[in-house]
DNA sequence: AACACGGGGGC
DNA sequence: GCCCCAGTGTT
């Protein structure tokens, strides 16, 4: 054990890791964008991603500049998606507040929307070599099993307790290969469940592995079980063949994105349906469909009712043309009932 | 400190 | 079916 496990997972990284787009990259704008999307993101979904975003995308003026309705649409698929809305608030922020150019000190970058700390510390290090940690669910678990370390990863404390121990560890000038060093060996080696410590460039300092921890480490409080909600999911059609869609309040749930109108249980469709200045003329079932969220499971059961007559539209509500709601950024929940719609009309 | 916020992959 | 994840913003 000649040298620290620092240099030796930095050794490891140079000759093991993945040749990855945004790897090939020095621009912080592309950067940054790969750092949004791999929020909570694994990287086999990122990539396609990725490339079609700065394609569309090439610099932080176009993102700016473009209609949310198309940053959207890009997003579309990826989930959470009030990531599009604050990358596109950010490259404005970065074009108004600091002249095109983004900071380099993590304490700057995080005055921009959607950067947070760990994004901050990984822009900084990544794109600038500035000494920055970047602590997130990797980190956590490399750090809890290599001090043998059983504090709750749950609990803001104790992230608060890694990013401090995490800047420690940055070797002088090389906090971009480190940081990524870190996440790299979490990602391939140090798995949640079934680390290939064999392979492991630091074993020969790892608590955990020494004392058969790996498997009980890091500890993580569980979370509340999701609320189950119940819908019925409308399909309105018109005499012309259009179906009605609604676009969600910015902000929340879904923000932003295309849904058929959704009726919580015990509302009435009949009077949800009269009170559009409609006549039901004609209903029949398009299934039912589930989707797990992380908080909150959606219980939906869809109906076809061909409409006619009209009056007001309900909030954010359009008529789309058959074929039309391609263009729209729709959510994967309602994936399987649009399926089962367009079965129908066609 | 707790909660809202998606979706996909692994077993 | 259950668990996990390259987090951030709001309250």
């Amino acid at each position: 054990m000649e040298k620290t496990w620092q240099l030796a997972l930095l050794k490891w990284y140079r000759e093991n890791k993945r040749d990855l787009p945004w790897r090939r990259s020095r621009d912080p704008y592309a950067i940054w964008v790969s750092e949004i999307m791999l929020q909570q993101t694994r990287v086999d979904t990122v990539i396609p991603y990725y490339q079609r975003f700065l394609a569309l995308f090439p610099d932080m003026k176009a993102l700016a500049g473009a209609p949310i309705e198309k940053v959207y649409k890009a997003w579309e698929g990826l989930g959470y998606y009030s990531r599009a809305r604050n990358l596109q608030r950010g490259a404005q922020t970065v074009l108004e507040r600091f002249d095109g150019a983004m900071p380099r000190e993590a304490a700057l970058l995080q005055k921009i929307p959607g950067i947070g700390e760990y994004t901050a510390g990984a822009i900084s290090s990544i794109a600038f070599d500035q000494p920055a940690c970047a602590v997130d669910g990797n980190v956590m678990r490399v750090g809890a099993r290599l001090y043998g370390d059983g504090q709750d990863i749950a609990l803001p404390a104790t992230k608060k307790y890694w990013q401090k121990e995490a800047l420690g560890w940055i070797p002088q000038g090389q906090a971009g290969d480190f940081n990524q060093a870190l996440m790299e060996l979490g990602a391939l080696i140090c798995l949640p469940r079934g680390a290939k410590c064999a392979a492991c460039p630091v074993k020969e300092w790892c608590r955990a592995f020494e004392n058969g921890q790996v498997e009980a480490l890091p500890v993580k409080s569980a979370k509340a079980k999701p609320k189950v909600e119940r819908y019925r999911v409308l399909a309105l059609v018109d005499e012309k063949e259009r179906v009605l869609f609604c676009r969600r309040p910015e902000g929340g749930l879904l923000g932003g994105l295309w849904l058929l109108p959704m009726l919580a249980q015990g509302e009435d469709v009949e009077s949800y349906i009269a009170k559009l200045g409609l006549t039901a003329v004609e209903r029949l079932p398009l299934g039912k469909a589930r989707h797990v969220f992380t908080h909150l499971v959606w219980e939906m059961e869809g109906e076809l009712i061909r409409v006619c007559g009209g009056g007001s539209l309900p909030q954010g509500g359009a008529w789309v043309e058959k074929g039309g709601w391609q263009a729209l950024a729709l959510p994967g929940a309602q994936a399987k009932l649009v399926r089962a719609l367009e079965e129908e009309l066609c």
